[in-house]
DNA sequence: TATGAATGAGCGTTCATTCAT
DNA sequence: TATGAATGAACGCTCATTCAT
């Protein structure tokens, strides 16, 4: 996975996965069948736990909606940006179009749940009263892009523009939310 | 750049470069010292006249910040989401790592300037009272998310699940804006 | 070493020397670091064994010094001149300036070494009043000089006009020990 | 010639020629039909005007005989050895093999002319009583031969061991024509 | 006569894949 | 099950040669 993450597929030689992982180059071939499902493998089987940890979070239904989204966007900034997960999903992002098994796979297990997941978080901020505008619940992908956009940064930009992922996820929180009242 | 969108860098192929030029494999080499300042001119030249196109566009000073913001968003998800600029993006992001003197680039000639240019709108807004929330003006990154989030999206999942950009920027404006009173 | 030596370094062609060693092309660069390492190694492993074999010759100290540098001569003439060995020798005096290692281990294994084996017996020429000139201990290349010739003319010259190498150097013994006297 | 000597026929490259030539690639083919035959046209005609010099040099028959031919060895050692034309020689050994149209003119032009008169040379010498060795008339390259050594040295050892060839041509000389008495 | 852009065959090198052990 | 030497197709790049101008 490293070795995939450093290079991006094509570019990335069996003979260095080989060394790391500390077997012949030839033992490989007898767990996959070729480069291609070994990649593909390997993301999978990356993204799966991180998916059942999230997946298996306790809800902490007792605060605020917007507590509950605070915290998970926390807990992925802290996992996520600016980890080696960060360059998995650039990793999924730059090879997507040419390995579309991945793509189907990263949809239908993360993102799609993701989005299942903070469309139950919205709508039932909005029946709380804590989220005003309606139309949110269509479009979940709003609540997440920041942090999406975090994680490439970091990735791509952070020696020419540090940024504050925390300061802006409350911005963005309070955009979402309403500005906290200062008490 | 067609080849290199579709393969990536590494996977590219200088023959299939040079068929689809119509010239030699030799005749590359008269314009390029090799293929990897190929790669790094051809997206600077693809990038600067875009850029230069939004930078000449006129700033249509009459009209409320939020039309002004609505009309740019408009013209970049026509001119990008779902066109060959889209995975131009993408394998900006893919590559980006690899090549430095790209993400370099790409970060002082699209996204630092892009960034002003939003700040100034923000700051404006603010001024007019159109946006409530000053802390905006520190993360214009939350101005743009959704749009390279749809522009990504286009590009990896818009067969599993199309997403209506057009009304996720309405969405988005009224979080930012406030929700435009139905008259 | 047969390619090398028919074609020089920069024209020889390692499909060429991968068919005549029966394997194939990938296969040298498991042996080899690439071309140049291959065509250093080759020389140093031509030279060694020749160099070793005589090192180990038995000095024959009964004799008369002429008569132990005349079967040196002789040995090296047969062994060498109008062999494959002479050209080792024309291609290490081509390559030699393009290949310093290559000239360093020549100069270092063979030319010094020869030189100090000649001037040993040299003095001992002196020492038993065999050679008159007491100068020539200070130049050894005097004594080797036209075994080197007749080598390079067996090379390039022979069909033009055959050498008697062996003739040659009983004149260059009388030069140097003075002429035998008819019996 | 400096481009070929430098590099040897194959590594040499016609851009680079015509860069130094100041004129265009294309030009070269004018001239000449390929780069072999520009490399064959080229040797002689850097050979051709230094044979003449020396033949059109005055014989200066009234000295003795050493004279005449020390003369001679320190005019070449002066204009071969440790110049260009010290390595237009080791070129010549070097690519002769594989061009025997060079080896073949370089044997009629300079080599069995150079023999001519230095037999020339020898039997005058014999004739006169300052060389006792007759024999030596049959082998005039023993003459000549640590003259070459000399020049060959220079290319490939000098750095390794200098080498006065001054001297050494003295104790050659010593050799063929008896030690001079101290007056 | 001169140019120099264009050509394309050919080379050194890499690396995914195989297979005898 | 594991090895790693061997393979050979394929790639990036070079450069002698051509030819329209």
């Amino acid at each position: 996975m490293d070795e995939f993450i450093a290079r991006g597929f094509a570019a990335t030689r069996l003979d260095d996965i080989a060394k790391r992982a500390g077997v012949a180059k030839g033992t490989i071939y007898l767990h996959f069948k070729d480069k291609e499902s070994m990649f593909e493998e390997l993301i999978r089987t990356a993204i799966v736990p991180f998916v059942s940890r999230l997946a298996t979070m306790p809800p902490a239904m007792n605060g605020s909606v917007r507590d509950m989204v605070e915290a998970l966007a926390r807990m992925f900034l802290k996992e996520v940006a600016g980890t080696r997960r960060a360059d998995l999903v650039r990793l999924i992002v730059a090879e997507g179009p040419r390995f579309p098994a991945i793509a189907d796979f990263y949809y239908r297990e993360v993102v799609s749940r993701g989005l299942v997941a903070m469309r139950g978080l919205i709508e039932l901020a909005i029946a709380r009263g804590e989220i005003r505008e309606p139309k949110l619940a269509q479009f979940p992908q709003l609540l997440i892009a920041p942090m999406m956009i975090a994680v490439l940064w970091k990735s791509l930009f952070e020696r020419h523009a540090p940024l504050d992922a925390e300061a802006m996820l409350q911005t963005h929180l309070d955009l979402i939310f309403g500005a906290r009242r200062p008490t």
